[in-house]
DNA sequence: TTGCTCCTCACGTCACGTGAGGTGGC
DNA sequence: TTGCTCCTCACGTCACGTGAGGTGGC
């Protein structure tokens, strides 16, 4: 049937592909026509439009004309181990693409939530997602970058006083040093909200990563010193805690006790009495705090107390401080004689956490 | 600083990237060092190693060399800007991918069900799963290939009947050519679990594509022999039922009817008594499967049995056949003046569908 | 002197698009 | 003769990798 033999241009036109298309197709002998004319036209029957469905349909799914070449003739793995294989690299892609995009829409709502961003406002985003997404997925960053400005505002206050405390040369190990011991681990909990794996990694990426401690060289010698000062904090709580009842204990109540800690303060400036109104309304919300900060649990409410009580260190990097640390509980130590203030205080937080 | 001056290498280890990388920089203009040694060594400073720093942030995101040379000259749109199309490209990827994924998985799944496939079988698959992907969606595709061979094995047996019946010569208006239309449009409506829209563009696709076809040329005549029996079909049912009744229709209770109709044609055959213990058991299982299909809406029942009672186009199409449809109706007849009939099917439907 | 880093061409990759310059069929 | 299709080179694209052949610094 000459009907059946197709010049070049009517292929073409019935597979949806261009001339050129076909003739590099030719020229690197993937689908060479299976006639000539005498003026040379190329010449396609039957067989050769298979051929080219074939190829289309594999082109589609994303192979290499080399790949397909070699596919065709059975030069390779079989069909359904290169779907599988596409299959895989597919998945792939998509979790890439996946990732990149979620991390971009988060530049984006973090950006346009700050005012007036400049092209480098948004070079140092990108920036730092970049390197971000080497060790965090999308979502964990999300987590992070929840607070927005808001975290980064709290950070830089803290590291200034860090650096303070530097230039100043107390040693890490000075008890001085613990209350900023003590801010930073907070506000890492804060801004990973306790995924204790989530703030190792962070760590780690802040140590490896030149760029994630910005320009100033001194950043790392100042992760080293806070770290040292959070090393003693540690090793002074674990001397009480449990990893688990640690854990237990971040919950994030700074706000709360750094009121508290400004109603002792002003109580032990102006001398109050320990059983004063105030002072035992200030004992309330102390076991209060305690008990949310203990998530309930009497037992470790108990070694809560003792263990801030006692050890220095704890003492000394306390939201409330020595000195009011003190001053409550000589006051609860009294309020307790009358022994109402247990039940009291008890119903009181169930209240607040309701 | 003499110091923060890096030659190429030095600065390649820092960034990552291959020494090549950064001379291809330098030759297309993007990043050239802001100085050279004496034997032409690059030195780069400070503000080019920053200049780095933002052209690795923008490649991540996938901008070509070229957009960032221009981006960085302030010669594009706006950062942002550009960081929203990428955006909007990146989803637009990951669907393209997924979809491809979601077909190759699909094809996979209908081969590896099916006995040995071999390389003619894949690449049969592939071909119709890109042809498939230009009219569904993946999700689509997989609610029409459920069945498999299943629906594949109904509809060869159905095609090979109407093409028996073309040859006959059997003009498609033909009563003869109704219980052809109406199994066609039974399966349809199987294939696509009662999906109009779906249906609709299977149709279009068959009509527009010939490798949809199968390599039969006559295909597109049995298509359209086919659709005129259904018009006339779907005219007589447009008498009796509205758009909304039709779909409700639709059940796919076919096994059972075909059941039944087996049933009537024994009893019609060996002549039975209308009023016989074994009519009295069909004409109940008649009001209950009615009673299904019409979901047990009384209104449309009363409408159903009218129409198919009356309408010889209608009953000629009908599963049972013209002849079944007038026996069961007249040992309806009796078994209704008996008054007990209409409960009792409705208990067996409603347990039936539970 | 040996290794190492650096230099400048320049070809190859991948799947074509886009002319350039010329010929055959209606 | 005019338009259309066809032909064969051959360069350009994109972001480099990979030598080739040669020089400078320790």
């Amino acid at each position: 049937m000459g009907m059946a033999l197709l010049k070049i241009g009517e292929l073409a036109k019935r597979a949806g592909m261009s001339v050129r298309m076909l003739r590099h197709y030719d020229g690197i002998g993937l689908l060479s026509p299976s006639a000539r004319t005498e003026a040379d036209y190329r010449l396609y029957d039957q067989d050769d439009v298979a051929r080219l469905l074939a190829i289309q349909a594999l082109r589609q799914i994303g192979l290499s004309l080399k790949d397909i070449s070699a596919l065709l003739a059975g030069k390779t793995e079989p069909l359904p181990v290169v779907i599988q294989r596409q299959i895989t690299a597919l998945e792939y892609q998509v979790r890439q693409a996946s990732e990149l995009c979620s991390r971009l829409k988060l530049v984006q709502s973090s950006l346009n939530k700050g005012y007036e961003p400049d092209m480098q406002d948004w070079l140092a985003m990108l920036q730092s997602m970049s390197m971000y997404g080497k060790y965090f997925s999308a979502s964990e960053l999300k987590k992070i970058f929840e607070g927005g400005r808001q975290t980064e505002e709290r950070w830089r206050p803290l590291v200034a006083d860090i650096r303070k405390a530097m230039q100043r040369g107390l040693p890490p190990a000075s008890l001085e040093v613990q209350p900023l011991a003590r801010r930073w681990m907070d506000l890492s909990v804060l801004m990973t909200h306790g995924d204790y794996d989530l703030m190792k990694r962070w760590e780690k990426m802040y140590l490896h990563e030149p760029s994630a401690r910005g320009k100033q060289g001194d950043s790392l010698e100042l992760v080293l010193y806070i770290n040292q000062a959070i090393d003693i904090r540690l090793k002074a709580l674990r001397k009480y805690f449990t990893q688990r009842e640690l854990e237990i204990l971040s919950l994030g109540l700074e706000d709360e006790w750094i009121a508290l800690a400004n109603k002792l303060k002003k109580l032990v400036k102006a001398s109050a009495a320990t059983k004063s109104k105030n002072s035992a309304k200030a004992v309330d919300k102390w076991r209060g705090l305690i008990a949310e900060t203990t998530n309930h649990d009497a037992a470790l409410s108990k070694k809560f107390i003792e263990a801030f009580g006692r050890d220095e260190i704890l003492q000394a990097g306390s939201i409330l401080g020595p000195e009011s640390e003190k001053f409550i509980r000589s006051a609860w130590a009294q309020y307790q004689n009358k022994g109402s203030s247990d039940g009291k205080s008890k119903r009181r937080s169930a209240a607040s956490t309701a």
